[in-house]
DNA sequence: CAGTGGTCTAGACCACGCA
DNA sequence: GCGTGGTCTAGACCACTGT
């Protein structure tokens, strides 16, 4: 519980981090308020406060008006995924990448996907299957639902050439979205589209993104397997 | 490009986020100094750090002393995941928590987990197998190796009874963590102990937790079939 | 109602990186 | 060098919430 001088929040972050790691307060322990910290830290109140945020938000302490800044007791573990454009991934990994358009379809949604893009009656939507690929082989195949109500210039963009999801970031920017893993178990079709044995075990990544309530689109991604999502501390 | 009044530096975050949907400022475009935009909006060059900080951090807009503020040309998607404690999952799901060990070994790593965690030089582990049950029912199998030059007292724990995760949070607090998930088919003995049929597709997620660079612990749960991983935007 | 964190401000200085 | 974002400060007021 040393106090020592100079240099930035995060030094203030890791002052009163080490309190914990080296249990001067243990899980539920409340800490001292802002003010007393900084008053022993030799810092402003706001110093202090950016450095709680950042323990707050890394699941390392719980803060409530009025009740003050506790240890949480079940550190939350929280990870930062970023989910790269498919091509950027691709490129990043040294590979080629190539798309290849699989299918189109003008449909009403089916329940599923209007529950999932949180419909309150079926909408018209253009479902674009479609492969990347990296180095000439598949990578990941997406199965994808655009809604014709809130992105209809969809319907002009020649989708044999131009990935759709790469038209729909410049020109359909989202402000909410919602994101899953799972995995599957590949079937006849995904296992032929994906060039994989049958019943391989494939990571699947969904995501539905909105501007406002309005619901832009939502793809189910499946991905080769050996395929992994990393994330950073 | 409207400009409005009052409430907080989310407001100035929207508009902001707002001249970027309504595409007065579209991909790799340059945003004005955060001290016009400040003047514009009416608010402290403050606020506006905060409000493009939130920005930059969604992936949105990209920051560069002296370079100024761009709009992301390939907007990273970037979502947050809690990985909770397993019991607080299973009792968030309204269900029953048990534990069961499935075995503990005294090992030297072999190089594959030596690599994960980055040791130089193989070192003295505990492996411990355990399931994680759901309402009686297996719901995770977790495969971990637990550093015992850095982490010697679990030796004490009777881990029959004591889950080793819950073990290790409470005593072995980390400040760096590693994350991975990937798809894996059941082989039989997975099978057999989740009790879910061979060559079912199973979410892994593999975590490793070091205290500066001394290696805690790295573990693989295996979770069954329809288990997914939630993120928020 | 009172204590604590959350936010805002105005101003200052620093650090990085482009010209 | 110099423009821009990054950080720090001291003080003020607000908003939530436990008592």
């Amino acid at each position: 519980m040393t106090v020592l001088r100079r240099q930035g929040w995060k030094e203030i972050r890791d002052q009163i981090h080490g309190w914990i790691l080296d249990r001067s307060y243990r899980a539920g322990d409340k800490l001292p308020r802002d003010e007393d910290i900084a008053a022993r830290l030799g810092c402003a109140r706001s110093t202090v406060q950016r450095a709680m945020k950042d323990l707050a938000d890394a699941g390392i302490v719980e803060r409530r008006r009025k009740g003050g800044t506790h240890v949480r007791p079940d550190p939350i573990a929280r990870a930062t995924l970023d989910i790269p454009v498919t091509r950027t991934e691709i490129e990043q990994r040294g590979g080629v990448y190539g798309y290849q358009l699989v299918r189109t379809q003008r449909l009403t949604t089916p329940p599923v996907i209007a529950a999932t893009m949180g419909l309150t009656r079926a909408e018209e939507h253009l479902r674009v299957e479609a492969l990347h690929l990296c180095d000439q082989r598949p990578f990941i195949f997406e199965d994808r639902w655009i809604n014709l109500h809130n992105a209809p210039e969809i319907l002009d963009v020649d989708l044999t050439c131009q990935n759709a999801n790469e038209w729909l970031m410049q020109n359909k920017p989202y402000n909410r979205y919602d994101f899953r893993i799972l995995a599957q178990s590949a079937d006849a079709e995904i296992a032929h589209l994906l060039d994989v044995p049958v019943k391989s075990a494939l990571l699947v990544t969904e995501r539905t993104t909105w501007i406002d309530d309005a619901s832009i689109t939502t793809v189910r991604a499946i991905a080769i397997p050996g395929y992994q999502i990393l994330a950073k501390s």
